[in-house]
DNA sequence: GTCTATAGCTCGATAGAC
DNA sequence: GTCTATCGAGCTATAGAC
């Protein structure tokens, strides 16, 4: 299980990141990761003392690899309208993870507002990395005076269609309403 | 804590469901819902064989308060476009469990998908409750041709609007989502 | 029908040898 | 750094008295 050029600690964060993702935080054991990482129970308390610090260091993991797609998004072309509709694609790009378990971090928010609030706020801040993002990126595309309110209504019309998406299990509705997401941001942006 | 007129049985499956939706399924134990039953621990396996069993109650007593809140759209006027409009407005009439919480079917959904796969199901039925009620109400309102990909999209906005709200505990943005989904709905209801 | 006591298990976490 | 052994607590669930 293991891979090469990991240390046991990446190894464990990554291990922890799949598995909270599939099977949720609360369901997840330390002996489930331990197992997943291919490494002895008693010894990741040698990397994290609590179970909440392999959760913080998953949402950091997260939050880095949000950033990545950003910056990904931003390679695939010059032009930021082009980059915005890219975004929009991830739900496609991710067809199959999200009709099997939702959003990572919209589901992971959705968790940890009921039982542990404390680390929700980690959630919202890479919602706010995204959404920062979004305004950023209107606001160049021409469109700085509704860039808020935009970026928001984008974030929560993606959040919509992967809970949709993961309660019929409907991959169909996934790629059409990713489709008429692409129609009406590109409306939006070519308005004039 | 007992309310008249409620067996036992009631007691237990009302209290259960409030702790599932304030702190998630698996994170809610058989003491704490005999605590906030007020009934003593071991005498409700007497009531349910399993937490499952006890889930599956919950579950049906959701989709029994959302057919009771399509019913109370229906007697809040007799004109269809209002019963639609009237049910977006469960936004508003929710709010702050909704910030505090999310959905209560989007939520639950959420969290079995990713662990309870069997039991998921239930949650899909009561979504399709919701739908094929937007399905035949819309398809009244002139709209039959494409009422069935519409009820898809409202619910996927009403979801989306209660994950960001849920994320950023922003009463405001739920209201003005809330808003922006009535003259959403009403552009589309009186467009002729 | 109601309640107590507890079995049997898994959990997160610790101590300490190597 | 790595691993074994194990703790105490809390869990679901059961047995059986009343």
């Amino acid at each position: 299980m293991k891979q090469q050029g990991l240390n046991n600690k990446e190894l464990i964060v990554q291990a922890a990141d799949q598995l909270f993702y599939e099977h949720g935080y609360s369901q997840t054991s330390f002996s489930d990761i331990a197992a997943q990482a291919g490494i002895p129970r008693g010894n990741f308390y040698y990397y994290f003392k609590t179970k909440d610090d392999i959760l913080t260091a998953v949402l950091s993991f997260r939050h880095q690899q949000i950033e990545e797609m950003l910056t990904a998004c931003e390679q695939h072309s010059d032009d930021v309208k082009q980059q915005l509709i890219y975004l929009i694609e991830i739900l496609i790009r991710e067809e199959d993870n999200i009709i099997n378990y939702g959003c990572p971090i919209g589901t992971m928010s959705s968790e940890l507002s009921k039982s542990f609030t404390a680390l929700q706020q980690q959630v919202t801040e890479i919602f706010e990395t995204l959404r920062q993002w979004l305004d950023i990126k209107l606001a160049a595309a021409g469109l700085a005076d509704s860039s808020k309110p935009l970026s928001m209504d984008i974030l929560a019309r993606l959040q919509g269609t992967t809970v949709l998406a993961n309660v019929y299990h409907d991959i169909d509705f996934l790629r059409r309403s990713a489709q008429q997401h692409k129609l009406w941001l590109t409306g939006i942006l070519y308005a004039n």
